[in-house]
DNA sequence: GCGATGCTTCTACGCTGCGTAGAAGTAACT
DNA sequence: AGTTACTTCTACGCAGCGTAGAAGCATCGC
């Protein structure tokens, strides 16, 4: 079933932008900090915009909102981190063959990500 | 940007379910062959259903055809598994922190897909 | 308390992608 | 050449996303 990886992968390219900048940021923003953040790249975008968008964000679960603070402030539920390495869990999941999908995956990744693997794969041996 | 992983992962449901009819199958298969084999699932299509799915998906290039057989033949242009490998790596790709995302991951595997995952970089050590 | 100001929510519109398939065109076999 | 089967063209409805205006609501200052 390809619902699941639809519903986390799916994500228009403003509402990525809009993640990008909460990831970015430690701290929650408001929309007119997501707002000032984003005008530095792509064209001007009116506030409601970007309510409209961290809304749809929200029902989505990829972002939290504090409403006790006027300007409420919103923040990502889950870090970048762990929101690619979720969707990469996704993918995999979907797949009957997972041996073959990971020989494969193993098969593509740099030298660099292999030795990371390794040694994110040692610490871990005793589980 | 995000972009490229929608262009990969965004599949919908049927051509999903095609793409899977068409994973399963070792030899290429007919509008009519993924016709049949469809309405064992979900309930009948229209080839035509099919034949225009396929042609989407031809122009996305999941699928390439053989126009000389009369009944044209069409086939995944990947396994399933190279496709969710790749999509694994176009997913990594896209992080900044691949550090952080490779450590979740790994945190996030089965026993059996860590061990699975150490014989496989183990095997690819001299590279 | 009341008005001004600013923040939020509601509503909406256009575009694109996908599911879906009929109608018309084209090739093939007899 | 006609019939039949297959393919392509065209299209419609729905949903998601980018986009934002208008109206409603809260808050602060007077």
């Amino acid at each position: 079933m390809a619902v699941e990886v639809a519903g986390v992968a799916s994500l228009g390219e403003l509402e990525r932008s809009v993640m990008d900048v909460l990831w970015e940021s430690d701290a929650p923003l408001t929309a007119y900090d997501v707002q000032a953040r984003l005008e530095r790249d792509r064209r001007p975008l009116a506030v409601t915009t970007l309510l409209t968008v961290l809304s749809r964000l929200e029902k989505k679960a990829f972002v939290s909102s504090d409403r006790s603070a006027r300007p409420h402030r919103y923040r990502a539920t889950a870090s970048r981190a762990d929101h690619v390495a979720e969707l990469m869990h996704e993918v995999l999941g979907g797949a009957a063959d997972r041996g073959a999908v990971l020989e494969r995956f193993v098969g593509g990744v740099s030298a660099e990500d292999a030795a990371m693997l390794r040694r994110l794969l040692a610490g871990g041996e005793g589980g």
